[in-house]
DNA sequence: GTATTATTAGAGTATATACTCTAACACGTC
DNA sequence: GACGTGTTAGAGTATATACTCTAATAATAC
């Protein structure tokens, strides 16, 4: 592999696990046991580092919300969408984390990722649009369903911080997958008043599925 | 007043304006004049002026999350509450910006931290209760108000972090109190679907007070 | 093989950060 | 005025951080 995607990857990896705050350039070298001037000539700053993460992020994201519009959506549809987007918010979990402080240190990453929010609400009140039409669930209003869209985006993306200050661990609470996974339990609570009668009994299953058990203990 | 309530004073506004992160001891000391040997007199280190400031907000946010459980809750209420902790969240908003650093690098923080997350969930859990026996809402299942209760405290704490976010403005974006309180429509967006019909339309129009002016424009 | 370019090592630097230490000052008490 | 306690100044320090520079090595082209 070349070293400015090892970089990236032990980067991604080093992030993740103890925050991109606690994680410095020369950090990320040793782990990769390359020099620091080799890591700068791959990369011009650490803000760099992680545009080039984000747009990994991105990319990976945008691939799952390719919505079909010319047909209405299924349940199943909608856990494809929720279980895809909860496992890019833990491959990049590190991103959300700081995120504020990024934005603030890069104009470019600024810019994008707002260009990015928008588009995933607009993916979200397709999806929402896809399943009225596909009869799971009604929403008339216009302005409803853009409130909805906009509400889930905002469980969606606070689900990993609210287990991590939650979770009753040691300082170094190891989250797992499955854990982050229970976000999805929230998202379908967001839509069980929205139903339709012949969904209730299938979204029920669904969230005794993705249940949290005992998170708050 | 006290240096001490100075250094409390003048930390929790340049945290608030610049983040945590942004604002070192050295700062907060030539912000007010004094000298760090001065601040350092006062405060063992940055994280016991961190855990103070929390006091604070603990102190407040509880002030006004003290719910009547001898008599149910009216919108009026609702709204108060709605209102006192969007304030809240705005006085000591560079709290959320940093939550998941500030908690890793203070056990005490942690605990106590975690332990306000879960009064917060109860209390917000008891005004859903106060709003049913209100006749305001109507929310049957024990689970779904346990899950409701979360994907409110899940809007209302990612609030801030999406406007700032989202808005197009330069780098140095200025939220204002009025978007924050905007969070409040999202907040109701909730709720909409379980209101009693007596409710519908005063909900309607308070929404309408809140409603966000193009904040995605 | 030689010239050129891409890659790498590793020592080094300017700056910042959290925090310390000592001496002085303020202020009340007796 | 002497003593004690609480407060403050300000210089200083150890460490870390992001990043640079030069020279050497590998890869590629011709």
């Amino acid at each position: 592999m070349k070293t400015r995607d090892k970089i990236i990857l032990a980067s991604l990896e080093l992030f993740n696990e103890k925050g991109e705050r606690n994680v410095t350039t020369n950090h990320i070298a040793a782990f990769l046991n390359i020099s620091p001037g080799n890591l700068y000539y791959h990369f011009r700053n650490k803000s760099d580092i992680i545009y080039e993460i984000f747009l990994e992020y991105e990319k990976l994201v945008d691939h799952y919300l390719q919505i079909p519009t010319d047909r209405p959506l299924s349940l199943d549809d909608m856990v494809f969408y929720l279980e895809s987007v909860f496992d890019g918010l833990w491959s990049y979990r590190f991103f959300h984390r700081d995120l504020e402080y990024l934005l603030d240190s890069d104009t470019r990453l600024r810019r994008d990722y707002r260009s990015f929010t928008l588009r995933c609400l607009a993916a979200i009140r397709c999806i929402l649009d896809g399943l009225v039409e596909g009869k799971v669930i009604h929403l008339q209003s216009d302005a409803m369903r853009d409130a909805m869209s906009l509400n889930v985006w905002l469980v969606i993306t606070n689900w990993m911080a609210f287990l991590k200050t939650a979770h009753a661990g040691e300082d170094n609470a190891a989250i797992t997958r499955e854990q982050l996974k229970q976000g999805i339990y929230q998202v379908l609570s967001l839509e069980v008043p929205y139903l339709t009668e012949a969904f209730e009994e299938p979204v029920r299953l669904l969230r005794e599925k993705y249940r949290p058990d005992g998170y708050l203990g």
